[in-house]
Parts: C-alpha cells; sequence; structure tokens
DNA sequence: CTGTTAGCGCCTTCAA
DNA sequence: TTGAAGGCGCTAACAG
C-alpha cells in the first residue's frame, strides 16, 4: 500500500506488458480487448495508479483540458462583482460539459506568458486592463475568444452596447433635462473623478466608450445640452467608487435630473445616497443603469436599466471557444423598466 | 517576423550556444556573464521566444505555480456566494505575491486526478459535496490545506463555528421561546425540506455540524425545548432555496418566534418573506444570520449575525500554503449585533 | 491486438 | 562560463 508514485512505465513493467498498452487502456478502448483492459484498470486501481501523468500528457499532446479566463481586471475585484460572477457560472457550466478545467487569470498581469504553455486556449471576459495584454492575445498562436471587445481576427461575443445605451439614454431623456453621465472606466483614471479634459478611452470595441456613445446619440436626439462638467469617471463598478461620485453630484450648485450610470452596482449606489439625502427618485432625479442584476429588484424605486443575460453570455463565449469555426455573435438584450425613471 | 514556434534548442542553434545557455539566461542570471545574459534575452526577444516552455518545465521541475482551490460546491453556484467570493479575493491576492495562478476546481468533481499533475497542491474551502474527494486529497502526495473543516495530517483553518454558532444563538434564545432552525446542508438532502428524521450530516468537523451543535448547547442551556418539526435543511445558501423554507415557516399553525438562519443568505431570505407577510421582525419573531456578509447592511431591519473574515480567511490559508511547515490554525469572529433580535 | 521507438521541450549534473 | 547527455512521463506511428 505503499504510496510511491508510478508511471506508466513502471505499471507496464510489474504487469509485463509494454507501456502502449497501458496508455491505450486508458486513452483509447478500443485498440485493446475489453478484457485486457479491464484487467489492467483494475490491477492500476489495486496498484494506486490512477492514470498517465497530466503535465507529461499535456506536453506530449500540446493539449491539457484547462482554459484560461482572462478578466478585465484582478481576480480579487471581478469575483465580487455579480455580471462578471454569472458570466463564470455560464462559463464553468460549459467547461464541465467539455470536461476542461478553469484558470482565473487577471487582466492586469504581466503577461500571458506564464500560463500559455499551460492552457488550450483564452476565453477574455473584457479588455483587460493592461492593454500589453492585447497584443500579445492578438498574436498568440492559441484559441482565443473575445467577450464585450474585439480584436483582429479573433471570435468575439457582445451586446450592441451603442444601441442598448442609446434606448435606455432615450427612455429617460426628455428635452430640457440636465443630464449627468457615471462612465464605467471611460477613461484610464483609477480614481473617481469628473472627467472635464482627461482624454477618454479610445478603443472603439471598449464597452465604456460603445455605451457612451449611445448616451451622447440620445442626447443629441433629444435637442439636450451636455454640461461637460457633469460627466464623473469610476474606475471599477463597485459601491465604494461610485458612492464618490454621487457625493459630488450631490454637491452641485444645481443638480441634474438626470443620471445616466454606466452599470447597476453604480446606479444602486447613487440611487441610495440620493434617497438618503431626501431627493426623490423619479420625481426630482430619474436614474438608469446597466446590466440587469438581480439586486436591482430588491430596492426601491427598482432601478430601470439594461437587462443582458451574462450566464448565457458565458455559455456562448464557451462553446465558441469549442467549435471549430467560430463566428462573432451578437447577444440580445432588454430594456427593464423599473420605477427610477 | 514569422511566428513560428520556437523552442529552447531552435533558439541555441540560431544563436550558436548550447540549450543550457539559454536555459540559464532565463532561469539563473547568476550562471552566466551579464553581457552575455542580456544579449541572449534581447535576442530571444527580438525573435519572439517567450521563455521556456512552461508545461516542459513543469514537467522536468514537478512544479508550476498553479495552485487548485477547490470548492465545496460546483463553481457556478460558489462563484455567486459572497462568502465565497470574499475568500477567493483573500487567496488571489497572495497567490499574485507568490507568483502564482489559480485553478478553480469543483467540488463536486469526479476526481482530483484530472488535475493533479498540473497543479502544485490544493486549497479546499468546505467539505467537498462529493466525499470521493475527501480520501483523494488525504492520501495525495501534494500539498493540501483545508478550510472550514479538517482532513488527517493536514493544516487547516477555520473559525470555531460551535462557539459561534453558540453565542448567537444564546443572544436570541429566551426561556420560553419557540425556535426554528434554517440549517445550511445539515443533511445530505439537496432540496429545501424539514428535517425531521432525515440522518444528519455526520462529519464532526463540518461546518453544518458545528453550527447545529452549538444551536443545540444554546437551547439546552437556556433551557428551550426544540420542537423537531421546526428544522429545515437547505442544501445551497441562496435566497432561492431559503425562501422555501420560508414559506413553509410562515405555514406553521403556531409561528416560531425566534429563527437561527446557518448563513446570511438565508437570514436575509427569511427576513423578506416574513415582512412582506406582515410580520414584524423583531418584535414578533427574532432572526439572527451568520457570515457578516456586506448586503445585510443593506436592508432594514439590520440582520445580526456572526461576522467571519472570509478575506482574511482567505490570505491565511494560501500563505499557509506556501509557508514550508503550515499549521492549523481558528480564526477569530466577531458578534455583529444589528436590529433582527 | 500488442510491442518498439522516437520524440514533446526542458533542466541539471558532469566534464571541459 | 559553456557544451553534451540523460531523462521527466507520456503518446503516436509503425511494425509485428
Amino acid at each position: 500500500m505503499k504510496n510511491k508514485s508510478h508511471t506508466l512505465r513502471s505499471i507496464a513493467d510489474t504487469l509485463h506488458v509494454s507501456t502502449a498498452t497501458i496508455s491505450n487502456a486508458f486513452n483509447r478502448p478500443d485498440q485493446l480487448s475489453k478484457a485486457k483492459r479491464e484487467e489492467i484498470l483494475a490491477a492500476c486501481q489495486q496498484l494506486g495508479y490512477f492514470g498517465p501523468n497530466k503535465a507529461a500528457q499535456s506536453l506530449r499532446r500540446g493539449r491539457s483540458g484547462i482554459i484560461a479566463l482572462v478578466l478585465a481586471d484582478s481576480i480579487d475585484y471581478m469575483v465580487s462583482d455579480p455580471v462578471a460572477s454569472s458570466f463564470i457560472r455560464g462559463v464553468s457550466e460549459i467547461l464541465k460539459t467539455h470536461k476542461s478545467h478553469l484558470l482565473l487569470f487577471s487582466g492586469n498581469s504581466q503577461s500571458i506568458n506564464s500560463v500559455i504553455d499551460f492552457v488550450d486556449g483564452f476565453i477574455c471576459y473584457g479588455m483587460p486592463r493592461n492593454p500589453a495584454l492585447l497584443n500579445e492575445l492578438t498574436v498568440c498562436q492559441k484559441k482565443v475568444i473575445t467577450v464585450d471587445f474585439a480584436l483582429p481576427e479573433r471570435a468575439s461575443i457582445a451586446v450592441d452596447n451603442q444601441q442598448a445605451a442609446f434606448e435606455i439614454a432615450q427612455r429617460a431623456i426628455a428635452p430640457g433635462d440636465r443630464v449627468a453621465i457615471v462612465g464605467l472606466r471611460i477613461t484610464h483614471g483609477d480614481i473617481t473623478s469628473k472627467v472635464m479634459d482627461t482624454p477618454l478611452v479610445e478603443v472603439e470595441t471598449s464597452v465604456a466608450h460603445q455605451r457612451y456613445q449611445g448616451y451622447l446619440h440620445a442626447l443629441r436626439n433629444a435637442g439636450v445640452e451636455l454640461d461637460e462638467s457633469l460627466i464623473w469617471n469610476v474606475p471599477e463598478s463597485s459601491q465604494a467608487f461610485a458612492k464618490i461620485a454621487a457625493l459630488e453630484i450631490l454637491q452641485e450648485p444645481q443638480l441634474p435630473n438626470t443620471i445616466l450610470c454606466m452599470s447597476d452596482l453604480i446606479g444602486l449606489s447613487v440611487l441610495r445616497e440620493l434617497l438618503s439625502a431626501g431627493i426623490k427618485v423619479p420625481e426630482q432625479v430619474k436614474i438608469v443603469g446597466f446590466d440587469g442584476i438581480e439586486e436591482t429588484k430588491r430596492h426601491h424605486p427598482i432601478l430601470t436599466t439594461v437587462y443582458q443575460n451574462s450566464t448565457e453570455k458565458g455559455r456562448i463565449a464557451t462553446r465558441m471557444f469549442f467549435s471549430k469555426k467560430p463566428e462573432s455573435q451578437v447577444l440580445d438584450y432588454e430594456m427593464f423598466v423599473g420605477e427610477s425613471c
């Protein structure tokens, strides 16, 4: 019962067969008689040998059954974001059916090279915060699927953020409104602050860029002028960062009456601060969010938002990953009309 | 600029040096002159060779820099649980400082053998749902740290669940109370239901077992009789499963006036249903939770609960993983007195 | 159906 | 400081 580590070779020796036979017993049932196979498997079980070493197998075969999920940001942040969590759910659900495993990889890591040889490819959820990764992912030999942004020659899945943002803003805005925008990563800053002259993120396929364009379009459509001093950037979709923007909005000499928030977490945080300050929503200020997370329904007034099915997005991305010739897709979204506008 | 995949050997050839020299340039700076090293590194950069293949390296060296986090349950479920998410945060934070990567592994997988050769070890967060994994983890040659349960010969970190449950229950219960328990995985059932004669989970180091014992102790102490028909089991700490128990409680001919919930998510769900039914909390019914998640503070009345620092638990578990001679630890908890009892 | 063999890409003595 | 050689454990092609 000594748990000395066995190898294919050592097992072959003690069972007096060739290594190929052992290998076949585990990997290609059709290459040997059922009887022999079962005999071998039983003997291995007995000896405490649980199959070929995976590391060696992966070196030899060139695939490991591990796929990396490259998150936009650090793992610690992403894992507590409900939208990202839903996405991960979808991914892991499909991975399971392909007997593959999930390696979580941070979007602000130095380089994908530290894991590239371990994985069969990458699913990139959102544009990685470290731009160096973009190049690496573009030239990388392995399969890459992108989500919510695009890379040349790579299949991607995304919702039409611009159109969705346009529609939700259109619903919120009326002529004569004073509008504020609380943007998510629309600049490269990593603190909450007014945008003013800070250059905006330029990547056209980025979520931030597209939603922003959608908002502007709706504003133009309604003939509403946007006061440039009423645009904030929030670096992370979290209560803490959004709260700062909310408090600054409350300090404005002239309170806006419509606030376009680029995520629900931001929207909820703004909502909470306004309510605490005694502001009536939507009577005095209308608020809209983006994403459609569960928690919005547990608050009053219920946030009006764009619903996107993140879990399904995860499933689709993963299926694309496993399809031989993946094609980019656009995912549907829905307006979710709550009570906040 | 062709991106043909290079190897250590091919690079050595084109640079007219030996493979060892290239290897040393990347792995052991002290084994060759600084000048030569930089020259080589630059040339590699130029050629598009980013260092030794990690899969081969891992086969040769026997370590990969990947550690597996074995979750109690499926990844899709765990990732949306706020307590687990906090834990993962802590883990990934420390992993980063060790330049290691995180593989998420489901606790109801068949066997850890599918990844064992890829990883340097395991951190097990909660008792895996598939009991077969327990044996595997016990005999496994690699490093294993357990969290919230124990395995022979393995270091673990946990809070004293029994004592904490005792204290929170003690706070809630008064003589003459009619008490209900909504337990989390106290039986092996996978639907929400009354426990009645279903055998309880027997593993003494399990969270469920310990919290349950803590409750019973407090009941005895207060001289309160527990009506066996007022014990429910919930298979997952989620709103959906807990709601069922809450609705059944509301159907009881005689409503309990104290409900001990084994997690905050359960507690909040029960709270919500009681409030919807017009029950006053804590005047008519007292409720306590367990865990101390953020969301409890965003509801009224605020849930009284046990706070445990899950992020710190994750950090400690990971530091233990990297320590040469890890020793089991017990983590502190705090009573968080809200408004629900 | 079974056995032999040549690598997958690398690291690490060992000798020069 | 560098080069040569022997595996790490396995699989796929081929021969029998």
